[in-house]
DNA sequence: GGGATACTTCGCCATATGGCAAACCAACAA
DNA sequence: TTGTTGGTTTGCCATATGGCGAAGTATCCC
């Protein structure tokens, strides 16, 4: 059973961490530097680049250097493809309860039928 | 800077793994039982419960004891909660980029203004 | 009771994650 | 050219994660 999705694996890790989804929220708001990303936290750069280094590998953002400064920008593509998922399963999820509601409407007319 | 939504972590978290998005898909379906939820997978029972444990954790799923069986159902609020976030999210990023839109426009009309 | 079924716990292991400090490199700025 | 700034690499550590097999517990069925 090989994963199919290593793409969505990445993003809902990526997301999974309350500075990471800082820095997606902020970067919402457009481009920034690292540093700049960097300055409401209080861990160090080398930790705070690792988080840069897993948002750009699951596709959530890329980043291009200008001169010896890096900026960051969202790829909304990848949000999206995650929000796509769990929308879709909350679709399938509430279709299901309609035919039970459906269902159940049905039988209660049956019974009231049957009096 | 305390973690503020150790839930979503959580739920993102849980989503991160191929094996537990495809018990959610599972449980979008209906109610199963952990050995009807593990069939589809090659790995071992006790690795599948440690599975079964973190989405109950993260509030994905909840579960309860009928006889030896043990019967997961999903907790579609959970779900909705991280949708909620991304969606949120594409909405800022939306918002700014029609709001660059505007301003481009509005720059283009002042530059033939100019002319 | 005694076997089969469905978890459940336990102990172990390899790898990944998130954090640090220290030293290093590159590009402005004076 | 020398200092400062902004990022980067390196090495280290503690904990979490995802996997295993073996053994244990609780029901259910005969």
């Amino acid at each position: 059973m090989a994963n199919q999705q290593p793409q969505l694996d990445r993003a809902f890790a990526a997301l999974s961490d309350p500075t990471r989804r800082a820095v997606v929220a902020r970067l919402c708001l457009g481009e920034a530097s690292v540093s700049e990303l960097a300055a409401p936290f209080r861990i160090g750069l080398p930790t705070f680049l690792k988080h840069i280094r897993v948002l750009e590998d699951s596709g959530l953002l890329e980043t291009r250097k200008a001169g010896r400064v890096r900026v960051c920008a969202l790829r909304p593509e990848a949000l999206r493809q995650t929000d796509r998922w769990l929308s879709e399963h909350l679709r399938i999820w509430a279709a299901r309860l309609d035919r039970m509601e459906a269902y159940i409407e049905r039988r209660k007319q049956e019974t009231r039928h049957d009096e």
